[in-house]
DNA sequence: GCAGGTTTGTTTAGAGCGTAAGCTTACGTT
DNA sequence: AACGTAAGCTTACGCTCTAAACAAACCTGC
């Protein structure tokens, strides 16, 4: 009872996988993906750099698990039986509600592909929630990965920060970039709502 | 005659701007994007890295150029008074190509926006060439941003190796890519066909 | 011809990075 | 108390970008 795995002695643990993922994306919140190095996560820690490969391999690999906890956060949890398409357009404003809260990760989750086990299960997740209808899990899938990476592009276009400006997210653009998501996204569903017609209009 | 920018003595110039940006983007070719670095586009042209800062003032800027040079390819010249929706489609396919000749930059057109003018020029060319129809220029331009994003997202898939594999772009990806890519793009036309309705069918 | 002036590329050097190797610390068990 | 083991620290190496001072190569005015 309560063993959090055999451990046979050793000195206590400080850090953690997860503590070091949050440090992680702390410092990418604060101060920005490229001012993101090990000894800033260490010292944000209390701890120096060489202390976080006791539990991490590399930098690459923390990174990637910044991506997959991100991703995870980007499950939807949809009213069962909902109809696919109108599933592809809260599964977006989710997505985007996701990177925007992280905006310096934005480039990351572009960068750095979401680990193969993190979205087969946040897709099938979705796939088997909702209400396909006549379509075929293929097409629904291509559905879904495509608002996926529509909401992606756009986030990145939102977040990065055209040379000229000086880092001040103006007001009137967060509206320009509000339309022009819910502009693409409704395409996007129209289309996919013509090419697979359903009995309920 | 010919004066070739007006210089009145100096050292011949063996580097140019021009020259370091092919470099850059010759090495992220062929050694891959995190390979970069100023000494090896320096040694690619028979030089030392610091020489190349006579010519940009910095790494990022470097980067920069490239991402414009990139982007002033994607500019197509589309048939004067193509319908704006099917003008979509054309950009996409065209902007895809130019994305996929150069898979280990897609990164970097993900993180370093496009500059303003060059974006500017790019957008700006399309919608003076193309049949606006009825359509507002806001929403013609709307819509072509996104199935801007949507491309560079589906790029960014595309090229990002899914950790686990050992990079090797398989056949039968490249399939499922294909498709994919139309199953998105015809949605983002036909959605915003059906948003725009012309008379001419 | 030859001394500025000017532009280009090189050298030197410093701060910061990721991380391999070995060491010390702190615990459970014997 | 001694041992085994796991966690964190120290040191060190090679690499990065780039600021500053220097050398080389050209044009122009004398």
């Amino acid at each position: 009872m309560s063993a959090p795995g055999q451990s046979r002695g050793g000195r206590p643990a400080v850090l953690s996988r997860e503590k070091i993922i949050a440090a992680a994306l702390a410092v990418i919140d604060a101060d920005g993906l490229e001012a993101l190095s090990m000894r800033k996560v260490g010292e944000r820690l209390g701890v120096e750099a060489m202390s976080l490969y006791r539990h991490v391999p590399n930098k690459a690999a923390m990174l990637a698990a910044v991506v997959d906890h991100l991703a995870a956060q980007a499950a939807v949890r949809l009213p069962a039986a909902t109809a696919w398409t109108d599933a592809l357009l809260d599964f977006g404003h989710h997505y985007r509600q996701v990177l925007l809260a992280h905006p310096a990760a934005v480039p990351l989750l572009a960068t750095h592909p979401v680990s193969p086990e993190v979205g087969a299960q946040l897709l099938g997740q979705i796939l088997a929630t909702v209400d396909l209808g006549e379509t075929s899990l293929e097409d629904v899938q291509l559905a879904f990965q495509s608002v996926a990476v529509f909401t992606l592009g756009h986030a990145l276009a939102q977040v990065g920060t055209p040379p000229g400006r000086r880092e001040a997210p103006q007001q009137a653009d967060a509206g320009y970039y509000d339309t022009w998501f819910e502009t693409g996204l409704s395409a996007l569903h129209r289309g996919f709502m013509a090419a697979h017609p359903t009995r309920h209009g």
